[in-house]
DNA sequence: CTGGGCGATGTAAAGGTTTACATCGTGCTG
DNA sequence: CAGCACGATGTAAACCTTTACATCGCCCAG
């Protein structure tokens, strides 16, 4: 009855009184048979609890139910609620989550791309947005693919990530609103394609109250803590202060934060300070930040959702997927201090 | 030449002119053919690119290179630097690592135990302390297993954790070690074996120091913010006030030091707090918080480490294994105030 | 010189599916 | 009533490996 060796095809078949083939087909077409053989089959299946093999399966249809995730550091907060969603997606369709990271070593990137060789995994979730396969030139085949955060550097593969524009609208709008005028951005960057987004918002912003950009309030940054920092020195040295700081993301405003701290200063009274991401880490800080959240649980899951798409018609119905931030108010904004 | 389909073994075979068997043999047990012939097959492989199929060698081998890592919940920060050390080790030895999570719900464990009737997955490594099956009377045939924490429920698994007792003697040692005298420790608890061993090293400490152990400064916990804040008001009620708190983690050390926050209080100038685990968000509380850090990537090393072991051959060499953990000292603690 | 043994290689089966094609029977149309 | 079409099912090949067993030469001992 209850054997060691898990039962095969053949065993249902033999229970059921049919032959293999109609098994298979009771389980994948059950149109295609008739309905009381099909419940013959179901009873044998429930008799004796069998479950197809997946490795056999991969094997004669040349494609497997797991999907590869690959991030540059999976170690990363940020990474591990988007796994959430990525994860809860593909087991409601029946596919596994395998998962592998390049930790920004092109070699290690190649390494996975065997796992497509022998049908390891079926499709490809990639967070970094340069192809983590060395140079370019050389893109080999690439399987079904959806990127995360970031558009896949040499384009043609879809993605999802968030509006970053309309991110960094919500939180340069909130400061207008409480009254400040003289706001600094803080974490500009050529090489994140994000960190350029959000700039665009913050101009935007600016230009819908009417005030005029001011160059010398948009500094450099790489989106450390150092850099948040750096570039508050940078600011106190030119005696060209702001009243308050939009960071490119969380980081950032934690190097501001306690730069102004150290400095003697108190969040918000005399200095408002906004985030962007917020990282788990956001509410344990004194004051708590104001921030904008990435729905990070839902990006992965609509990521899935995408490539398994993919995955059954060629062709995705969008090529671009851009979600909602949310702007989560803490305590790291208050109006301007009045000037008097 | 670059063919859209993978090379099968039988192309090597060919090209190499010997036969199919050959250049298996070639690849897995080389000392069994002879060094010229291996030598035409190694040509053989690096012309056509060839990589032997995964599917095709499970099914017929019955064991697959996946193992299966699940958790209660893969959102955990705490879960993505264990899960760093687990897929570099797993990788290094040629397997990939497959995750999931229960989110506690005994029916989605029981799902994940499918992967092992078609050996898709070799091992499981388990984070949760009791099995993720349903009621522990029908246990189902477990595949190789590691639990990381904390030792699975109904036994007879090895595991990987840290040493709470050790972890626990370190945090009170400090204490003691600054002067305090009356310690209280938050968050016993008789479900977590962890926190019943960190209580013991509390214990211990106290007792090596000479310190009589009062009950009425023990107080449960289940871990939370809130229960950390709850026994901080139960010990305010009754009048009878510690110096300093040792805090059966972190989540707790953060909600005792909320409420001494809200009560006006300083840290650690009036009390002094200590958590447990060193979670990300332990350096950006204010003050940041002195605590025991768990090696989590050498947690996760070690844990992959010993399953594969067990994989190999049959028996582990260790059925326990009690990694060291640190003090952190950062700016939570202090000498007690003296008292005039 | 013959037979046995051994090292190197080949042959073929097995592992569990899916599915193209063949077969069978029934009911309808002409 | 004959023939055809179609729905339901069965047969067998194919997916790609690994490995037990067979085969083949060759060397050495008797």
């Amino acid at each position: 009855m209850s054997d060691s060796t898990p039962a095969t095809i053949e065993d249902v078949a033999r229970i059921a009184e049919v032959s293999i083939a109609t098994v298979s087909r009771a389980i994948h077409m059950p149109e295609k048979v008739a309905k009381s053989t099909r419940l013959k089959v179901n009873q044998a299946i429930a008799l004796t609890g069998y479950t197809t093999n997946a490795m056999a399966r991969s094997l004669r249809l040349g494609r497997s139910n797991m999907i590869l995730v690959v991030a540059p550091d999976i170690g990363d907060p940020n990474f591990s609620s988007i796994l959430v969603g990525l994860e809860n997606e593909a087991r409601a369709h029946g596919y596994g989550v395998l998962i592998g990271h390049t930790q920004n070593d092109a070699q290690r990137g190649l390494e996975y791309l065997k796992f497509f060789n022998s049908n390891q995994a079926a499709g490809l979730i990639l967070f970094t947005g340069i192809l983590p396969f060395g140079h370019q030139e050389v893109t080999p085949r690439l399987p079904p693919t959806v990127g995360v955060f970031e558009p896949v550097f040499n384009g043609g593969i879809p993605y999802v990530g968030v509006d970053d524009v309309e991110g960094a609208r919500k939180a340069v709008d909130l400061l207008i609103s409480e009254g400040h005028r003289r706001i600094a951005f803080i974490g500009d960057s050529h090489t994140r394609l994000a960190y350029g987004r959000r700039r665009s918002g913050y101009e935007a912003g600016l230009a819908a109250a009417g005030i005029p950009p001011n160059r010398r309030l948009i500094l450099e940054g790489d989106g450390t803590v150092e850099s948040g920092r750096l570039a508050l020195e940078q600011l106190f040295m030119r005696d060209d202060l702001p009243t308050a700081f939009m960071c490119v993301n969380d980081q950032t405003a934690l190097g501001v934060a306690l730069g102004l701290k150290a400095r003697g200063y108190e969040i918000p009274d005399q200095f408002s300070v906004t985030g962007f991401d917020d990282v788990p880490q956001a509410s344990f800080m004194t004051p708590s930040l104001t921030t904008i959240r990435q729905p990070r649980t839902a990006i992965g899951k609509h990521a899935m959702a995408l490539l398994l798409e993919m995955l059954s018609d060629r062709t995705p119905s969008e090529t671009e997927i851009l979600l909602r931030p949310d702007l989560v108010v803490r305590n790291s904004v208050g109006p301007p201090p009045t000037r008097r």
